[in-house]
RNA sequence: GCGCCCGUAGCUCAGCGGGAUAGAGCAUCGGACUUCGGAUCCGAGGGUCGGGGGUUCGAAUCCCUCCGGGCGCGCCA
């Protein structure tokens, strides 16, 4: 509607300059069209005659008047007002509205989708948390993030590919370290006098790795050195093992990722040394010290940046770029965006450096990075670390939370902002999470309907939708009518906090309507038809926005 | 020191393609139909939008600066 409105005025302007009643650089003005901030001024309003003021060099509402003055006439438009200081007000008729409550039972679970991405092919890769235990609370943020933003992509036409990125690289000294902690713990289990490695992995899962190993080979690799190749072996003892628990994990926040790529592969295909060399034959990288260089400073970073250490070992960077390189030109995804956690903020820059020096567009590379999630216990922040063994897991938060609340939770708050998960909060008042609210007003759609069919009141029928002429019905059939548009807006800002905030604004619009019009009323058969439709229309939005959000959309609570 | 993010009601946060009287939830206080689910609804109080400058007809929103908080600045990932 906004972009139908949009049109119409541009339509005006473009007539008016015809005419020389405006100067001819204001058709290339941007219009947009908004709400108002009170309902008494119209359904929606445009500002453009203030911005057209200045060029026009006439008074704000001069220009209005101009442009109303050419505005085509469109059959929803009921009355288009003038408020100063130069507003243009539209006010429609109720058709805009009841069309939607209409569109939307026909279209059901496809309501609010489009087509905007033509298809293109999108990778979203999140989470790719290192394999060396399960997700905690800190790296689980971009889980409901990174999904639901594929979500959203997909709803408004995108081709796109989740993705997992294992980091299981010879190369990771995370690995290499956890790999020796699991040795320590093995060579423990068997008795054997062993100390971990230096910063160490101390969660209890390490010991129940080393014990089920002890008790699965016994002392076959008792004799193993406890040096780097010897931890490498371990860690692949488990690997395996560990890229299950994330998988579980996963399952858990009801994730599915399409691809779980091994780093390990890179290694493997000989992708990582090519993409160096392709760089060297590329002059975007070159020889100093003994290393390999990128030449990064000369794609927007602050420094070069190594690729190839002195003892000849590649870097993540390297591994990185062979990865690029084969989201975009093996692949051949028009779009890769990378969800990435706060600690990574200072990698951006020689990544994206290593892909422009591989001649991707910098246009098609977007990272996004969240901001931190503080776990707080009654109030006191909770302090974490994967090796220090006292991390906060996931799983638990889940178990005692539950799946909806988790993800409603994580996606409430924009990636921008600090989150704040308080455990006690997320499990003593689990009834007065926001997600309840919500699920209680689709549940109450389908008692509605259920109480309907027991009382033998017809269903529900478009046919008089006209009649739906209460504040409470406009106020709730405008959130129908937006909905469409929020959802694009939500996947081109990548805000899927917008899916949350307007869930919540829906369902308090739904529980006043409820509480304001009786549905079921014996006296008025047609009414009750016609609100029946809307309750029906209300629930179909709220189960499509849960289907985004992940979040289940019972039927009775 | 440099880079990124944040600073809006007591608390947690929306709003930030500049626009009309700045919003919500929680918390506090006070209310609601003998009826479709009270996990609901209504009302009230509560604000120098961190401070200061600037651009503009108009700034919570854009620019500069200062203050406060978080994160990052490795031949770790």
């Amino acid at each position: 509607m906004k972009e139908r409105l949009r049109r119409l005025l541009v339509e005006a302007i473009a007539a008016a300059v015809k005419e020389g009643q405006l100067p001819g650089d204001a058709a290339g003005v941007e219009v947009y069209v908004e709400r108002p901030p009170r309902s008494e001024m119209g359904d929606f309003s445009a500002s453009v005659a203030m911005g057209l003021a200045k060029v026009a060099r006439r008074p704000p509402i001069q220009v209005a008047e101009i442009i109303l003055s050419h505005l085509p006439s469109d059959p929803v438009v009921e009355a288009a007002e003038i408020a100063p200081p130069g507003y243009i007000n539209f006010r429609l008729g109720p058709r805009w509205l009841t069309d939607a409550v209409a569109e939307c039972l026909t279209r059901g679970s496809d309501y609010g989708r489009s087509d905007w991405g033509a298809g293109r092919r999108v990778q979203v890769e999140f989470v790719s948390a290192n394999p060396v235990g399960p997700i905690h609370i800190g790296n689980a943020r971009g889980g409901p993030y990174g999904d639901v933003l594929a979500s959203l992509l997909e709803a408004t036409g995108h081709h796109v590919t989740r993705e997992y990125y294992i980091n299981d690289g010879p190369e990771n000294t995370q690995i290499v370290v956890f790999g020796g902690s699991v040795q320590a713990r093995y060579l423990q289990a068997l008795g054997v006098e062993a100390a971990l490695p230096e910063g160490g992995y101390q969660g209890e899962y390490v010991t129940e790795l080393g014990q089920a190993l002890a008790a699965e080979h016994g002392d076959r690799y008792r004799n193993v050195p406890q040096d780097e190749a010897g931890a490498l072996l371990f860690f692949g003892l488990v690997r395996d093992r560990m890229i299950q628990v994330l998988q579980e994990d996963c399952d858990a926040l009801g994730i599915s990722f399409d691809v779980w790529f091994s780093e390990q592969g890179l290694y493997d295909s000989g992708a990582v040394e090519a993409v160096v060399k392709k760089l060297m034959d590329l002059g975007a990288a070159y020889e100093r010290d003994g290393a390999v260089w990128l030449r990064s400073s000369a794609y927007g970073d602050d420094e070069d940046r190594v690729l190839v250490r002195q003892s000849g070992g590649p870097t993540y960077l390297a591994s990185d770029a062979a990865y690029g390189l084969n989201k975009f030109l093996e692949r051949g995804f028009d779009h890769v965006i990378y969800v990435w956690g706060p600690d990574h903020g200072g990698y951006v820059a020689r990544l994206k450096a290593a892909l422009a020096a591989l001649g991707v567009e910098p246009e098609r590379v977007e990272i996004i990075i969240y901001q931190i999630v503080r776990i707080l216990r009654g109030g006191e922040p909770v302090r974490m670390s994967k090796r220090a063994g006292n991390a906060i897991w996931l799983r638990d938060i889940i178990e005692e939370a539950g799946r909806d609340a988790v993800r409603f939770f994580f996606l409430l708050r924009s990636v921008d902002a600090h989150l704040d998960f308080d455990l006690e909060l997320a499990t003593r008042q689990s009834e007065e999470n926001p997600v309840y609210y919500v699920q209680y007003a689709h549940a109450r759609t389908y008692g509605i309907q259920k109480e309907a069919a027991a009382r033998g009141f017809p269903g529900p029928s478009t046919e008089r939708l006209e009649l739906l002429s209460h504040p409470a019905e406009r106020d709730l059939m405008r959130y129908i009518a937006d909905y469409p548009g929020l959802v694009s807006d939500a996947a081109r800002q990548r805000a899927p906090h917008r899916l949350t905030h307007f869930a919540l604004e829906m369902a308090r619009a739904f529980h006043q309507f409820y509480d304001r019009c009786r549905v079921l009323d014996p006296a008025n058969e047609e009414l009750s038809a016609a609100r029946l439709a809307l309750v029906v229309a209300t629930g179909q939005v709220l189960r499509n926005l849960l289907g985004l959000l992940g979040v289940s959309a019972p039927e009775r609570m």
